[in-house]
DNA sequence: CAGAAACGGGG
DNA sequence: GTGTACGTTTCTG
């Protein structure tokens, strides 16, 4: 059989000792969810005794298939030993082992997540659409087509991706309020009042066991007991076929909360797609609130990426955004609003409502940016939505690696010495500002400076020398530091960032030539996307955590970058202008003259 | 002053 | 889940 379906979410579970990959994803209102068992996971291997390591892994360790493999490291066509396992799991069982080996002098690529390699490998792109070719099952392992509103399909083929992207997605905002006597409130003790909805579907309310006066507006939805708060909302997000589920600090406040007293109360939260639980998963010393097939993203992760304040408050970021100031109620006083009742009761419903309204505007602001990162990055929206800019960079130069059949490098040690021992590069260029109040003042600033750097000079590590050159013309040469990068061939990640500059400039024509107002902002949002992947590139090279860190590049970058800011500034001066202040990519200046 | 611990968001 | 935050402020000795 064959459908067209929109791929959401992706996971691994072991069937009969083996992996096998799911892909959530829905054709419309209906949940299908995509089997795959073809895929296997790998490392590679080097060696300088390709044969001779190629006998003794197959001696000392349990894989599936040992070969060896053509690769490129750093643009150097090399030999490496492609070792195939059976499981995940056994891959991060025997790597210390393998690495143990005599004859072998490095592992590569251990540390990428299995359904990450499927994605990258399959080229499947989270949030679009896919034909998908195989036989239809009525049930697999947990899976049961006869019980769960779901499809299941194994897949024969390799998945083909259309062209164009799907926009509309079903959103829901969700918010809780809690009775909070004693400060902060304690999922033991404190009971649930208020469970706010709001979504582009049009379910707007505040689920509750009390209601507002009425003369006011009547979005609450009276339900007798906590218990039927909870409920009611999962029967909200079931009915209703959410595809994104978005709260403010959900992955740490409401999400937590609702499955403590879920718990408490006896409510099953199963508003996964195969009708399984909220998991917490583990990342760094917080956790993130996760669905299978449901896609949740926590907006405080994305604002603060997404724009740089000093707080991050929902009434804060909402009112960057919009201009507009929220209903305020006290967090210590809400318990008082919900006992008292009467006006300061109204206000708490309406709290509880704007909260949620603000929070799906939040949404629908700054989600297109995501989704498009997240095709981008190639990567599903649950982690993309989660990732430092960094991260996300990183990743996505691990996906143009493997199509340019190179093979990544490994992250540096993660120990405290390796990062105490981590310099400090000498930033942008900076001119305090001349004190007082200047009028008629001329702006000058580069376009994406250090993109600009990177792509002119060729700053990459595969062609960068530090020791003598018989011809130094054949090298572009650091201010300062002396760091030399080969003019040819072009490096890796300048090749990146030209190709994706050239995509955004493609981009930005196509959104000129085009009349239809609503392709325009689609395509406006893509090129932001790209424009923002392009900026973060050179922070690739200043974090030791990251697989292409390299100080030499970070410093050649900003040392260029302060000698073309400064010769820009003295060039101004030339032509009778001064600047009153400057950083890194760009000055103020007045005219001399009157 | 250096290094450790806490903090953010949420109610 | 083949990866385990993170940058800044406040406290402590």
């Amino acid at each position: 059989m064959q459908e067209n379906v929109v791929i959401l979410d992706i996971d691994y579970v072991t069937y009969e000792e083996k992996p096998v990959i799911r892909l959530f994803s829905k054709k419309g209102d209906e949940n299908i969810i995509l089997i795959d068992d073809t895929f296997e996971p790998y490392l590679y291997v080097v060696s300088d005794d390709v044969e001779e390591c190629i006998s003794e892994i197959e001696d000392n360790i349990d894989v599936v298939c040992v070969e060896k493999v053509i690769k490129k490291d750093f643009q150097i066509e090399s030999e490496f030993i492609k070792v195939t396992f059976k499981h995940p799991q056994e891959l991060a069982k025997n790597r210390d082992a393998l690495r143990d080996l005599e004859s072998v002098i490095q592992i590569r690529e251990f540390d990428i997540p299995f359904y990450r390699r499927y994605l990258m490998d399959r080229d499947v792109i989270p949030m679009t659409e896919v034909t998908a070719v195989g036989e239809e099952l009525e049930t697999f392992m947990d899976l049961d087509s006869t019980k769960q509103d779901i499809k299941i399909i194994k897949l024969t083929e390799r998945l083909e991706r259309k062209k164009e992207y799907p926009q509309n997605f079903r959103i829901l905002s969700f918010d809780l309020e809690v009775r909070n006597p004693h400060g902060m409130p304690d999922s033991a003790e404190d009971e649930i009042i208020m469970i706010g909805v709001a979504s582009n579907f049009g379910v707007n309310q505040v689920i509750s066991t009390k209601t507002n006066s009425e003369d006011r507006d009547d979005f609450v939805n009276q339900v007798s007991t906590e218990k039927e708060m909870i409920e009611e909302f999962v029967k909200i997000i079931k009915d209703n076929n959410v595809d994104i589920i978005v709260g403010y600090n959900s992955d740490n406040f409401d999400f937590p909360y609702l499955k403590d007293r879920a718990k408490i109360l006896d409510v099953d939260l199963d508003i996964g797609m195969d009708e399984s639980d909220v998991k917490f998963i583990r990342r760094g010393y917080s956790n993130a609130a996760s669905f299978k097939g449901l896609i949740h993203v926590d907006l405080y992760l994305v604002m603060r990426r997404y724009m740089t304040l000093d707080r991050y408050t929902l009434e804060r970021v909402y009112y960057e955004l919009f201009g507009e100031e929220k209903i305020d109620v006290p967090g210590d006083r809400i318990w008082e609003f919900w006992d008292n009742e009467g006006e300061e009761l109204d206000t708490l419903f309406d709290y509880s409502l704007d909260d949620v309204v603000s929070t799906l505007k939040i949404a629908e602001q700054t989600l297109p940016l995501n989704l498009e990162l997240t095709r981008i990055i190639g990567q599903p929206l649950f982690d993309v939505s989660r990732m430092a800019t960094g991260q996300q960079a990183e990743w996505f130069l691990v996906k143009q690696a493997y199509f340019d059949g190179e093979v990544v490098p490994n992250k540096q040690g993660s120990n405290f010495a390796d990062r105490a021992s981590a310099e400090d590069n000498e930033g942008g260029y900076v001119r305090e500002p001349e004190k007082g109040l200047h009028e008629n003042l001329v702006q000058f600033d580069f376009r994406s400076l250090y993109p600009s750097i990177i792509i002119s000079k060729n700053i990459s590590p595969d062609v960068m020398t530090l020791g003598k050159v018989e011809d130094e013309d054949d090298y572009n040469i650091s201010p300062e530091h002396g760091i030399k990068f080969k003019k040819s061939p072009q490096g890796f990640i300048p090749s990146v960032i030209d190709k994706i500059l050239q995509e955004r400039f493609r981009i930005k024509r196509q959104m000129k030539a085009s009349d239809d107002p609503q392709e325009r902002i689609a395509l406006d949002v893509q090129q932001q996307a790209i424009k923002r992947l392009a900026n973060t590139m050179y922070g690739i090279y200043g974090f030791p955590r990251f697989r292409w860190y390299s100080f030499e590049c970070a410093k050649a970058i900003t040392s260029w970058g302060r000698q073309y800011i400064k010769s820009s500034i003295k060039k101004a001066e030339e032509y009778g202008f001064y600047a009153i202040y400057a950083d890194t990519d760009g000055f103020y200046a007045k005219y001399k003259k009157e």
